[in-house]
DNA sequence: AACCCAGTCAACCGCCTTCGC
DNA sequence: CGCGAAGGCGGTTGACTGGGT
């Protein structure tokens, strides 16, 4: 058995939050800044357990966070990164400013993963599956017309669990200054973007251009080593690995052989495969 | 109008990793 | 090195909502 849960002490309020306490939390944080979540409560006069205040911020209260209207783009990056790094929902909400972990899951759970089934298309694997489905008799609404089950009753047979190689966890002091690039490329009338490490390229659809922007990273107090971000820059020496001049020529070394993939290749399966060796 | 039921999403749970001693 | 505490993550739950019957 696990360890006892952090709420099971008796008199902790559980459920939904109300206005006065998130007030009372925001006040707190704001006076005393994140972290120290166990005894933050007891400090901040709320009867909640430290887990339920840092979730409660984290996916509610920040000032940074973005809510719904998540836009074609940030669809369309979900999918992809979802494709390069799994259910790993927290490295790609660090991908998404002001997208939380939370917010992205349930979007997954809710919208993409439906889509992609209903397209055809694994939303596990993300490859074609064999056998298209037959749409399913459904109940008519208006709105959401993608689902014929609930979540608690997967029409896929359940697949074994896959324990992807676990991130370095590096704390807070990181200034990351290269993580993700996205690269578009005109193909076949249509744009093709694809996400990898390093800089981040961001394409303006109005004008035409892009602009290379440097990792900001404001919502991520981490990063990553081997969960294809790259942590590269840090003021101290706190349970990170140093990034050499070597580090940062064998990453332009990959970025150009991802960006020669693109050029010559159009094989998804290659890029992938070049993807998922960014992760080992 | 009342009920049913699927969709949504905030919150919880359990486990793992990291940290400090 | 071992242990317990704390932080963090992904999976799951369940209350709520709103369209369909």
């Amino acid at each position: 058995m696990g360890r006892a849960p952090c709420c099971s002490k008796v008199g902790l309020h559980r459920g939904p939050w109300t206005p006065g306490e998130d007030t009372l939390l925001v006040k707190y944080i704001q006076a005393h800044g994140e972290g120290h979540w166990r005894s933050l409560p007891k400090n901040a006069g709320l009867l909640r357990c430290g887990k339920s205040c840092r979730l409660r911020w984290m996916n509610y209260l920040r000032p940074d966070i973005k809510r719904g209207n998540i836009t074609a783009d940030e669809d369309d990056l979900i999918i992809r990164l979802h494709s390069l790094l799994g259910n790993r929902w927290s490295l790609i909400a660090g991908r998404l400013p002001g997208r939380t972990d939370n917010e992205i899951k349930n979007y997954w759970n809710t919208h993409l993963s439906k889509r992609l089934f209903s397209q055809g298309t694994d939303p596990n694997t993300h490859k074609k599956r064999p056998d298209p489905v037959v749409a399913q008799p459904v109940r008519k609404r208006k709105k959401n017309i993608c689902s014929t089950s609930k979540p608690k009753q997967p029409a896929e047979p359940e697949k074994p669990k896959i324990h992807l190689p676990k991130p370095i966890r590096v704390t807070a002091s990181v200034q990351c200054t290269n993580t993700f690039s996205t690269v578009s490329s005109t193909q076949g009338g249509g744009e093709v973007v694809l996400h990898v490490p390093w800089t981040e390229y961001v394409n303006d659809d109005k004008n035409g251009t892009g602009f290379l922007s440097s990792c900001n990273n404001n919502n991520n107090d981490r990063d990553l080593i081997n969960g294809s971000d790259f942590e590269c820059q840090s003021h101290h020496h706190h349970h990170q690995v140093p990034c050499t001049e070597d580090d940062t020529n064998s990453l332009d070394k990959l970025y150009e052989e991802y960006l020669q993939l693109l050029k010559t290749n159009e094989d998804q399966v290659q890029l992938d495969s070049f993807a998922e060796s960014l992760l080992i």
